[in-house]
This record gives C-alpha cells, structure tokens and sequence, in this order.
DNA sequence: ACCTGAACACCGTTCAAGT
DNA sequence: ACCTGAACACCGTTCAAGT
C-alpha cells in the first residue's frame, strides 16, 4: 500500500502477507499489524495534533509495549507516511466520464481533498513534507485525467495541476491553521484593534474576521479554472 | 516588533529599551539580547532547518548558557514566531504608485514573498502555523493597497488577497520541500518506473519531472491574476 | 515471527541562586 | 537587570533478550 517501508537500514524484513495463525490473541484482542498501527496513527492525530502523536502513546491505545511497534514500523516518521496516505485513500467512485461537466467533476475532486484536509488538520500541514504516497498519486492521476478530458493539453498541464496543488494546499493549510490557532481569538481582537492605524486597508476590509471559509476557497478555485488554458 | 511577547505567565517583565549600560561586555562580544538571539536563529534555521533548531545550540552559538535564553524569550516557540516575522522585513521601498502597472508591482511583490521564503526554506511551512507578526502584516497591507488601486473592489477583496496568498503560500511550501526530499531523487526515479502503468497520464506529463519551477509558478499566478474581478 | 523492559542520548524548561 | 548550573520530566530509539 505504501510506496516505500522500513525507512533505510532494516535489519529485519517487516512482515510478511498472512502466515496462518496471524489473527488474534487468545484474549480477543486483536494482535499488533500495520493496519491497526495506521488506523490508530490517524486517531491520536486527529485528537491530539501533529505534535501530539507519541510513540508510548500510541502503543499504549494498542495495549502493547513501545517497542513492539518497532517491528512494524521503522521509525516515526514512517507512522507519520503511512498516515497520511492512508487518509487520503479513496472512498468513492470517481466521478462520471461526462466530459461536458468536466468542470463538476473536478471542483467535486478538490472540494473533496480539501474536506479530507479539513477533517484531519495535521495532513495539510504534513503533505508537503512527505514522500507521495499511492493514494496521492493516485489523486493526482485522478485529476490529471479529467482535465485531459477537457481539453488541457498535455504541455499545460503541470501548470494546472500544480496550480491547483498549489491553490488547494495553501488555502487548506491556511485555514485549518487558523481554526486552530484562534484559540487566542481574544488576543487576535486585541491585536486588530491596535492595528486599524497602521494596516488601514486590512481593516477596511476585514481580511482576518472573513469566516466565509467555504465561499471564499470555491471563489478563487473559479478564478483559476476560469483561466485554465483549454484547446 | 513583534506583536506579542513573553507568552502567557510571564513572571518577569521583558528588558525595557536602553538602561544606559546596556552595550558590550568588557571582553568585546556583544551581550545578548533579543536582536542578536533572533538573528542567530535565523542562521540556525537556515543551516539545520526547522527541527535543527535546539535551544541549546542557539545559546552556544551565541556564548551564553541555555537559560540565558529565557530571560529575553518566553519560550522556543517565541523564537520561531520571531524569527519568522524577522525575515520578512521590508528591504526596498515598496514599489511605485504607478496606477498603469498595477500587475508588474503585484507580481513583483508575490515573487520577493516567494523568493524570501525559498531562501528560508523553513518559513513557509512555518508561516501558515504562526500568528502573523507586524512585518507579515504590513505585506498585506501593502498588497491590499496595490489592488485596490488597480480596481479590485472591497467586496472582492478578500478572495483576491486569500487566493493569492493560498498560491504562493502553496507553491512555496512544496518547491521547499521537494528540494529538500529529493536528496532520495534515487528513491524518486525508481518509483516513478514502477509507477507507469498504473499512473499513466503523471508519467505521459511527467508532472514528476517538472523542474521549471519559476516558470510554471509565474504562469499559474498569471492564470490568477487575469481573473481576478476588478471594476 | 513477533514482542518486551531496561537503558541511553537528547531536549525543553523549572528552580533556586548568583552578580 | 541579567545570567547561570543542576536537576526534572519527557521522548525516540538501540540493545539484548525472551517466546
């Protein structure tokens, strides 16, 4: 499922597929695997944020010792690969061939990756620093598809693609960062008011008490589908 | 300079501006102070990037002992928002009022943005997670300004800022952090192989291999610009 | 094939002083 | 007003075993 395992060195092979009796302890419990490592990864992120995933912690949630995730898994920041990815995994079809409503079907494509950032907030952050995992690719090639079908020419599409990564990414990023850190939302107040001399236009204009999130993100997405160059 | 200061508790109030002797220890270095911290920092995080970044090889560099540190910064996140707001200080003028060339002033500042960052490859993952400092704000403002010059009305200014921050913000996060991973371009190049069948239209376009950075960020911006509502 | 505890190296920060 | 060393709590990971 991912693209590369057990980091460098890896003195031992990770598991292989099923050898027999891989199912459960007596107890009930699930033994340790990748997928439960993974699963329960995306959990403590989700709850804790991206410096709040701990090694003991983690292996705590699985009833296990530290060190047995060690087995599984090289190195945190391979947790940290697989997570992301794993998130990203598709769930449902991709959309319909209509190549009249190409337009639909990629707004749908992006409104849908932003959401998945949006649910998990650390994944925003952590995609651009990571190795591209199958399910991103994946995406990727999704979309690279649906705009080849409508009319982008192969030589223009690194610009759109990238462009939309670009646009996606930044305003994901951005967004769920400041969800989280208005936490001081008091202090923002504060700081807003002491600038009204200094940042004129920024009052006038209430860039940072705009909420309108969702319109403001699919507003600039037209901007650049609109000039996308199409043959 | 900066906004806030001295996190939370803050049980000893920050040195208060010149007390006189406040100069150089007799032996000639310079004692610390919070100008000569953020500026090793920013050293520091250029060097060793953002998780090189440990208080105690900031102390040492700078000939003092760790706790030293704490007297003029709260805590290591304090160095972060500073040194992240330090970099973005105003070294030239900000551009003409020339009203006719609105769009060579925006993209010249978009480009020095993108520039600063990508000189400082930290700062871009770093800016999104931080409270947005004086010098971060007065980019704003000053792009504000520009556009609404140009013509772009209050109501639509929001989406023209956001937009524009969410593509370079995204562009530059992502050029960083491919320069910086693809110290594994080995890695990269044996995927991308591996990758042909099942992502034929990534390998048709090589979105992978795509290293004209600069030109598709400019074209992906144009594409932007050209859209935006202006009245 | 899979899991484990003890131990190490490292790091941010508190504390109680020093001058 | 400014700096300091010792100590604490915490964390990722190595090692040498266990079954």
């Amino acid at each position: 499922m991912a693209v590369k395992r057990n980091g460098g060195q890896g003195k031992r092979p990770p598991r292989v597929e099923a050898t027999a009796q891989a199912g459960r302890k007596p107890g009930g419990e699930p033994s340790l695997s990748l997928e439960r490592i993974v699963a329960t990864a995306v959990e403590l992120l989700d709850a804790e944020g991206i410096e709040g995933l701990k090694m003991r912690q983690l292996a705590d949630r699985l009833g296990a010792g530290v060190m047995s995730l060690y087995w599984h898994v090289g190195n945190k920041e391979e947790v940290f690969d697989l997570a992301l990815d794993a998130v990203f995994a598709f769930l449902d079809q991709p959309q319909t061939d209509d190549v009249e409503d190409w337009r639909k079907g990629v707004v749908r494509m992006l409104e849908d990756w932003r959401a998945i950032m949006l649910r998990h907030p650390w994944s925003a952050s952590l995609l651009p620093r990571r190795a591209l995992g199958a399910n991103i690719l994946g995406r990727l090639e999704t979309m690279s598809e649906a705009l080849s079908r409508a009319g982008v020419a192969d030589a223009d599409m690194n610009v759109a693609i990238w462009s939309l990564w670009n646009y996606v990414l930044g305003a994901t990023v951005t967004r769920a960062s400041f969800a989280l850190s208005d936490a001081d939302q008091a202090a923002g107040q504060e700081r807003l008011s002491a600038l009204s001399e200094r940042y004129p236009t920024i009052e006038r204009t209430r860039l940072l008490l705009d909420s309108d999130w969702d319109g403001t993100f699919r507003k600039g997405l037209d901007v650049l589908l609109d000039g996308l160059p199409r043959g």
